[in-house]
Order: structure tokens, then sequence, then C-alpha cells
DNA sequence: TCGAGAAACTTTAGGATTGAAACATCTGGG
DNA sequence: CCCAGATGTTTCAATCCTAAAGTTTCTCGA
């Protein structure tokens, strides 16, 4: 750790915010030092992603996640379905959707039955623009998280998957 | 999950954003089924705690990091000490500095014998503060991952462990 | 049929965060 | 002693997000 500061002092990207994960005590209930390595572990593997796809696609993640939910449906997707698979506010789409459009990788059209409506496509540069970032990001993650056992990969499946139920239940407490 | 649109199809807070997890496919190498979860799990983790803070305290994660860190260091910290702690760049630290020191939670001195340096130090009230805030937060902490079985913590954090060391090995890569 | 409310999208205002560049200050080798 | 490069901090532009309006279009029931 430590990464050495550049230039003028700023922090190389090393890994995204800790949150306060960092800043609770590294002594503590187990629980808390668990919370401090499940967020450490997922923001810095984010972070080796976000960086990598950066430098070599120059996009950023949000673009990539839509791209991505835009493959899977080769009809199109409407700004709120969009929204909601990514879990983003409407607003924010917008923009991320103007965004690729300059880029020539999706294009707007608008439903002959609910002009309301705009259906967002990908196009054919968009597709294979993202089948080749899709391909690199598996890349990157089967050879980070590939190095663990894939005994300690079920477990660690198993386990996040038992937490992840439990975490509804406390989402709107 | 779905979480229903609001009035305009803002969607509520619900989660943060997932990152690129969600878009991946939901079929495909363990690996990636994995890292699914682990950012799954920590975001919405994440999410339900920010939450709290803010409606119990109306503060951020990053300002009660701030606090954390300095409340471990009486002599203050800099601003890079800071930054390297927190993981969030320089610039990020002037800000949360900034709004801290409106608050009067801290207060920033400077070092005679280095006069680039800013030495950030917890007022009394900040540190009153940010123990009253560290209680609440190691409730909730404890709340959510204790539902989870002692052998399962124990097994989570292990495998945690073990990944968080692996993924320095990638970070400069 | 008409109009009120719902729904889809955009816009705006306000925060956060990053990375780069601008400044200010040190430090060490010549 | 002096200056080139290192270091500490701030500023700035760009990105991304949310929440709250605002606009346009649907829909459905009286």
């Amino acid at each position: 750790m430590s990464g050495s500061i550049t230039r003028q002092a700023t922090s190389r990207p090393r890994s995204r915010a800790n949150g306060h994960a960092m800043a609770v005590e590294e002594k503590g209930h187990l629980e808390l030092r668990l919370w401090l390595r499940l967020i450490g572990c997922s923001g810095k593997m984010e972070s080796i992603l976000s960086q990598r796809l950066r430098k070599e696609f120059k996009t950023s993640m949000a673009r990539f996640d839509v791209l991505a939910q835009l493959e899977r449906f080769p009809d199109g997707l409407t700004m709120s379905d969009l929204s909601r698979r990514l879990i983003v506010s409407n607003g924010a789409i917008t923009g991320l959707v103007d965004k690729l459009m300059q880029g020539g990788l999706v294009v707007r059209a608008y439903d002959p039955a609910d002009r309301r409506s705009v259906i967002v496509r990908l196009t054919r540069k968009g597709r294979e623009s993202f089948l080749r970032m899709a391909r690199r990001h598996e890349e990157w993650v089967v050879s980070i998280l590939g190095e663990l056992s894939i005994e300690a990969q079920s477990e660690l499946l198993q386990n996040l998957t038992l937490l992840h139920r439990n975490l509804d239940t406390h989402v709107k407490s």
C-alpha cells in the first residue's frame, strides 16, 4: 500500500474511497472487521477494473453498464428500463445516453406506440465496442478472482449470497 | 428488488450504483458471479449505512471517515496523510476538511516546521460528535452482520482477507 | 369526450469525486 | 549558495449521481 504520491501529491488512483470501513478501528467486533474487509475488497477491485476500463477504452463503468444492458436486449430498452436495471436515477441515464450517442454507440428511437418513450438501441459500432470491452473485463475478473482456490470462491459466493438475502431485510428499516 | 419508481420515475435510493457487476451476464464463470455478489453486498450495505448516517447525523460517510482517522491521531494529520489513509484524492480532502471546519468539528493548523503542510486536528466538539456517531455506526454493523453465524463470519473474513492480499498485487499492473 | 392523474423523459440545482494543473515550499547536489 | 526536482495543498474542469420540478403524452372513468 502507500503508493507513492505523484508529481504534486495528487494521489494515484489506488483504490476507491473505502468508505468508513478504513476508518473504524482495527480492533473491535468481528462484525466490524468483516465489514471493513468487505468494503475494502470490493472497493479495491472496483477501482482496479474501473481504472483499466478507462485506460484501455476511455470509458467509465457507468457507460459500460449501459452498453451491457443494451447488449442483452437487441430490441432496445426505454430510459426507464435502463434506470431500473442499473439502479440509477433517470436523470443520470439521460446524461449517460447523451454521451454514448455522441460517440455513436447507441441511438435513440421513438416508440410509435407511445410517444413519451424513447427506445435506446445499440448501434453495430456500439455492440462491437462493448463486446471488446466485455471480453477484457471478464479476463480481468477471472484473472484476479481466479487466484483464489475454487473452494474459497465457492465458500465466498455462498456466504455472500446469504448476506445478500439478509441485507434486503434492512433496506427500509 | 425492483423498488417502485416514485413520481416521475426517479428511482428511490435503493442501493448504490452496482457498477458493472449488474451488467455482466448472470451466467458465466464462477469468478464473474462472485464479483457480482461481492459488489452487490458491499454496495447495499454501504447504502444502508450511508443512509442512516445521513438521516441521524446529517453527515456523509466521507466526513465520518475523516473524523474517524483524526480521532486516532490526537496530534492531527496532514492533508496528505488523510488522503493516503482514506484512499481519496487530495482534491477531495480539501473539500471535506473545509466542510468539517465550517461545522467546527476540525481545525487547520500550520506546521511551523514545514510551511507547505496543514495539520488538521479534531476539536472537542468534533471528537464528541464523532464518538456519538461511531457508537451508532457500530451498532448498525453488528446488528446487520451479526445475523450471520459466527462460522459464516469467520469464513468470510478469512476468504476476504485472502482476496485482499491478492488484490494488492494487481493494483499497479 | 373530457379532464385528472399517471407515466416517460428532460432539466436544473446541488453534492461528491477524480485527475490534472497551478502554486507554494522544501531539499539536496553541485 | 542556488536551483531543479520533490512534496504539500488548492483549484479547476469533467463526470456522475440524486432529488425535485417541468413538459409532453397516455389512459381511464364519469
